[in-house]
DNA sequence: TGAAAGAGGACTGATCGAGTCGGAGTTTGT
DNA sequence: ACAAACTCCGACTCGATCAGTCCTCTTTCA
């Protein structure tokens, strides 16, 4: 199914704000949940994960919040994920708590390695900063259509 | 997390089976079980439904089994993923059925859209043949991966 | 006819994501 | 100094989904 958790859309949606508000000098994570009607409590640790990761800048007290700590063209959506729903990966025989005993037999897993350094490629080529423009995000992103099919036929 | 499950992970091991043994007729499911340490109920159940969808033929009684019903290089990922865990969707707001509240004042819901036709689009760049010979594959991934970088450059 | 194989539904246990609660620590305005 | 507003953090519940099993029926072929 290939989901991605609602966590780290949260933490999208949030960082997306951040970016189209940049004269804001701190908001706070129940301004951002009141906005888009997200769980306030939710959303708080999904920003508090991204302090802890460097992505932002939080701000205690009163007319305390969040800021981001880099331009947001800067951040990738890879990152964000990262940070949220921890490291990437399609196989379930990567965290290495509990891999999976087929290992040594398999044969796909390699290929699908490779599969899922392709869809960090294509994460990591998104930034917070595309997500609030559109146009360049569109045009990037047929690009990136076009560039695929093209190594398809080749 | 972004996980494929297992079924599909079996779906394409199974299929790669197939595609490197096409001298043999047909073979069982219970064959591949044992090959690879699958559960073989549950193999079964996967075979099945690639078998509904097509990509399968199926041959019952005894020395029965499935056989490839397409080329192995015309099958990509994406149709057995597809076929086997439903519609690809990065997203919690799709299958029609409970889609997200937020939908309405959600900012994010279009670009992760074109995110999500991103990797199916890889997805569909690759195909069962690219899982068996192991150059190819690896040469194409790079190639994506140079072309993606190449697309965040611009 | 009977063994071997597929087809398919029902069921259970385990895992994981979504969301909640409660409490502790911090900064700031007054 | 005090209280309000806010961040921080861990534990907890609940429900959905996944992995795997079981049982039954049908088809084929020796
Ligand atoms: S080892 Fe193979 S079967 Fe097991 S999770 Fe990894 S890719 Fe899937
Ligand atoms: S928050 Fe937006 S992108 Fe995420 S599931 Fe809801 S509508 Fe879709």
């Amino acid at each position: 199914m290939l989901r991605l958790t609602k966590k780290a859309d949260y933490g999208l949606m949030a960082l997306k704000y951040l970016a189209e508000h940049p004269d804001a000098a701190s908001v706070s994570a129940k301004d951002i949940a009141d906005t888009y009607g997200i769980p306030p409590q939710l959303l708080a640790k999904v920003l508090q994960r991204l302090t802890k990761v460097g992505l932002l800048r939080s701000h205690a007290g009163m007319n305390g919040g969040y800021e981001l700590s880099r331009a947001a063209r800067t951040i990738s959506a890879f990152e964000v994920i990262h940070a949220i729903d921890g490291p990437l990966f399609i196989t379930s025989c990567t965290k290495g708590s509990k891999s999976c005993e087929l290992e040594p037999n398999c044969t796909v897993k390699e290929p699908l390695e490779r599969v899922n350094e392709s869809i960090a490629g294509v994460l990591r080529s998104i930034s917070i900063y595309d997500l609030v423009d559109h146009e360049t995000a569109a045009a990037r992103a047929s690009g990136l259509q076009q560039l695929v099919s093209l190594s398809h036929a080749m």
